[in-house]
DNA sequence: CGACACATGTAACACGTTACATGATTTG
DNA sequence: CAAATCATGTAACGTGTTACATGTGTCG
């Protein structure tokens, strides 16, 4: 719903048509995650559809403005009201990936961990670069912000994905020795 | 894409049947992102469409065990072994919504923030109690510890959001009171 | 003139979600 | 017996993605 939303908050700026939203949209989180031409264009559809914007005439040179409706101000006030929580989030894949890894047997699960490491530290690089272009755009830091804080925990949460499983290791070592020990056994 | 790759680590496991496969899943991940039913079957008819499993004969009570197939392992493998990166990553709802909330006049941001944070806080609660319970399952930990270092760099990202709101507010306040100044005239 | 930016749109497809329909078996 | 659990599946829908088709204007 992020596309949907996001279009209606710029034409509640103003209105504007479908190729200028894009634009808009882009520029306001930094190109993070880019937009797609056409994907406005479906959208708009959608909005128009379920009555939260309103489609003008084409102004002669081809372009049709759209224009937020109250029931769009309405929709748009409610998301703003609304946190995010839990069940909105998507699945996170890494997190799905690493929980499974570890209950696979012959997966090389430090392996998976180091090289998703390595592509973080490489993302995080990547963004402090860009962040170095950057122009002072308050919102555009605040989404290369909320990536850095992202990738931050990422690495701590891998870090510690790598000591747990490390515990785990020598936790079941343990309890192979002892019962070695116990049973004077040894496969 | 995490569905399909989680039920193919499911069946590199061993062969399951449907129903059997949303319950590992949420097992697994902890029952964070409960997994329908339904989707298990139509995600497992793509799987076999695109021959990376295959359905074995009912077993009499009505079962069909499905088991994955030298692509589908193939497929797995890559996965395990391809990090998540930033283009693999869904728009951050949350991101983009204050990054918005900051350019779209008549939006109260700092209300946004608050009402945000407290959520997190509650889920960040609810987490706790929840890992609390915890059989000390090794995934079903990790998954549980992924979320919390998740809500935690929010959490941290919306008081900075706030002070970076705050220097912002105050550095146009600056400017304005610097222009009253040198032209001696209040608007 | 050719390439590129501007501008709009459609079609096909993948994935995920919910709700519904159906039936067998178990258990209080 | 009624309710819950086990078990399979389908239909409809929403969103997002890519690729394609089309046309205008501008600038080197």
């Amino acid at each position: 719903m992020s596309i949907r939303h996001g279009l209606l908050a710029l034409l509640e700026r103003e209105p504007m048509y479908g190729y200028q939203l894009r634009t808009e949209f882009d520029q306001t989180t930094g190109s993070t995650w880019p937009l797609n031409v056409g994907q406005v264009y479906t959208t708009l559809a959608r909005l128009e559809r379920d009555g939260l914007v309103v489609a003008g005439e084409e102004d002669g040179e081809g372009r049709r403005r759209y224009e937020i409706t109250d029931a769009g101000r309405a929709d748009l006030d409610s998301w703003f009201g609304t946190p995010v929580i839990s069940s909105d989030r998507p699945r996170d894949e890494l997190a799905i990936k690493l929980a499974l890894a570890v209950t696979v047997p012959g997966v090389d699960v430090a392996g998976v961990i180091q090289k998703q490491r390595a592509a973080t530290i490489v993302a995080m690089q990547d963004l402090t670069r860009l962040k170095a272009t950057g122009d002072g755009d308050l919102s555009w830091s605040l989404v290369l912000e909320s990536m850095r804080f992202q990738y931050d925990s990422e690495i701590r949460w891998l870090d510690h994905c790598e000591s747990s499983l490390a515990r785990a290791a020598r936790d079941r070592d343990q309890a192979t020795a002892t019962i070695e020990a116990k049973t004077g056994v040894k496969r």
